[in-house]
DNA sequence: TATATTACTGACTCAAAAGTCAGTAACTGA
DNA sequence: TCAGTTACTGACTTTTGAGTCAGTAATATA
């Protein structure tokens, strides 16, 4: 016989209703995304969904926290644990980072950010504590130990890790506006990026 | 006497309503814009205001179009007519440039169009063209300019321009989210990053 | 199999805001 | 100064979508 049409899954239901809930955000933004859609996408009915979310603001939070939050718990575990030296570590695991993410669903939320980021503080605050400022600090760590171990001299960019994400954020955003317009090649960008900032705070002369 | 309250000044109204808009749009966005809340800003009716703009849509789109434009056409119209060489362009009109988008009232507008790009996509064409295109463009000229000239070693980075744009947007993305929780000196950032590509560029040793 | 529990449904309510239009009053030209 | 014109008003209509809740049916327990 067919199975059911409406089984009862409580353990998966949040993590269904969140993952359709980031591609219809992703798509349409945060006030053009309407609950009904996500609920039809996620295969419910609109009254479960505010059972498992209170009101639309609790979704769009949960839905930034479940996703952002495992990519970058990844990005310092990996430095906390790597036993390269600070120039391997940047060409090797960081810049693979740096490449993946205009390629990956964060994308979309960084746009997500972008746009709903003055209607919600604690939101960016939140980002700020458990994303961007442990991003800016893990390649501050690695930074700080090539100079260090005298691999690197000290200069500008010791003081400002955030050069490293420039062509990263830059990529997101030229990805998500023109991607059709113009066929940036964003992995190259990254790449000879952070080849030129590597070649001016390295010592030994290439 | 004290003058009429509502004067009739047909010639006035589309800038002081486009005026209105750009602030309470780029404090809000989009969605969350009253129609309502632009006409009161403007000391307007909102009838008077469905009589200059068909749509909310409409009024944006006009928003974006009257403000960014003035700024892109600035930069073209300087690179045309300047006499300086390419690395003097770059260290001072170019970096002048860079330095003052991420302060200007144009920042907001990027925060409009990352979030507002899906659900307009012919604005977006409209950006690229007037505006993005155009810019990359400018940086191009000055960059081949340079190389011709024997003061530029052609490399990686003549062929991608967007590398100048690059702490730009980062810039402009940081000041929008993070202001409040980290000081970032962007005017530092976007200086030592033109040095760093210059230095990579130029053919005479410093 | 009978009863209790609760995951789940979707038609409904209600507030908010886009867009309209009949009316008003500032200007124009005789 | 008096018609005629039209820039302008704001109360009203209409649409839209967030959030609710009385009811249903799948599961657990006896």
């Amino acid at each position: 016989m067919a199975s059911p049409r409406n089984q009862r899954r409580k353990e998966d239901r949040p993590a269904e209703i969140t993952a359709a809930a980031m591609h219809t955000f992703a798509e349409k933004g945060f006030a053009a995304t309407k609950v009904a859609d996500v609920a039809k996408r996620a295969g419910v009915s609109k009254g479960l969904l505010y059972l498992y979310f209170k009101t639309k603001e609790d979704l769009f939070k949960a839905v930034v926290r479940s996703f952002i939050f495992p990519m970058i718990e990844n990005l310092t575990d990996t430095v906390e644990n790597t036993d390269l030296g600070a120039e391997e570590f940047i060409r090797g695991p960081l810049l693979k980072f740096a490449k993946s993410v205009p390629n990956s669903p964060a994308r979309f939320l960084v746009r997500l950010l972008v746009a709903e980021g003055p209607k919600h503080p604690d939101l960016v605050t939140w980002y700020w504590e458990n994303v961007a400022s442990k991003g800016i600090g893990a390649i501050r760590t690695v930074v700080k130990k090539g100079v260090e171990s005298g691999e690197f001299r000290s200069n500008a960019f010791t003081e400002l890790p955030h050069i490293f994400a420039t062509p990263v954020i830059f990529s997101i955003l030229w990805k998500i506006l023109f991607e059709e317009h113009d066929s940036l090649d964003t992995d190259k960008l990254i790449e000879e990026h952070f080849e030129l900032i590597l070649s001016s705070i390295r010592k030994n002369a290439s």
